[in-house]
DNA sequence: CTTAATCTCAACTAATTTAATAGACAATAA
DNA sequence: TTATTGTCTATTAAATTAGTTGAGATTAAG
């Protein structure tokens, strides 16, 4: 499961993506119209804002807005920024690849070559949808391969 | 990602596969071959047991078995036993669907349709794999569509 | 050059979940 | 009747996640 915060992570993002190319958009209207506590929402902006993803400016009129344009950035990024992997564990991870604790080798492990196929299935569709996406109903349908 | 208990279910599960149709395995077998903590695999069997997955008797040369065959046990099976679902967002559940806690409308969702071909295609892998396959280096790469 | 508006950041607290253990009890075979 | 083995509920410990505090640092505008 994701996480609260890659929940609003997202929803973030889809916002700044909303208003990409409208100038700084401000935490405060970002936290109203997505539901987000806004003190936790600036720790979640902080970490997009150092991943680059985001560009932010302080003082008057300032705010955030997406670094990067919306179509450069998918979903898979997102998730693998605010939780590290894709994978359903540690050693099917292909970016951030860890052995799992208290395993067998990883050798004689009966699991990794499905779960690689899953977290392969997974990323394909999750970076297949970016930003500029509408994502609605059945829109993506046929990048669904 | 897999919670440690999940991971512990799939190896024990594996393990009764290996011994399926030999009689009853016992406990402590099963937690020093595969590395799990005893008492902590007490839990994980009875759990595994009352689901039904796993037959068990008590007493002297008692243990586990398989209560199912082994081609009839995938591993979205045991996923979903053992932490209910195979969504990455409770929203995008099939057997186990729920409202995403602090989110916007469901109808309003973005990613949910995105979330639920993730789940789609996650379930086809793992329920097309079982206790009975190898799922060795590329055992299963016909399976995978 | 002061003020109000905004983001930044590290530290902290609270809540929840996960991992693991304890210990009394029930069933079974010998 | 005893040793063996699973069952179950409760509890503890550890880790993770969620969210807050509060003291800065920047910036635009007056």
């Amino acid at each position: 499961m994701l996480s609260q915060k890659t929940r609003y992570a997202i929803r973030a993002m889809q916002h700044l993506a909303d208003f990409h190319g409208k100038g700084p958009v401000q935490l405060a209207d970002i936290a109203e119209a997505q539901k987000i506590p806004p003190k936790f929402l600036t720790v979640i902006l902080s970490e997009l804002t150092r991943s680059g993803l985001v560009a932010s400016q302080r003082g008057k009129d300032g705010g955030y807005w997406l670094g990067v344009p919306p179509i450069d950035i998918s979903y898979g990024d997102l998730i693998r920024i605010m939780r590290g992997s894709l994978a359903l564990v540690p050693c099917a991870s292909r970016y951030a690849h860890e052995r799992c604790r208290n395993c067998v080798e990883e050798e004689n492990c009966r699991t990794r070559a499905l779960m690689l196929q899953v977290r392969d299935k997974t990323a394909n569709l999750l970076d297949s949808i970016n930003l500029s996406d509408s994502v609605e109903a059945d829109a993506f349908l046929q990048a669904a391969e």
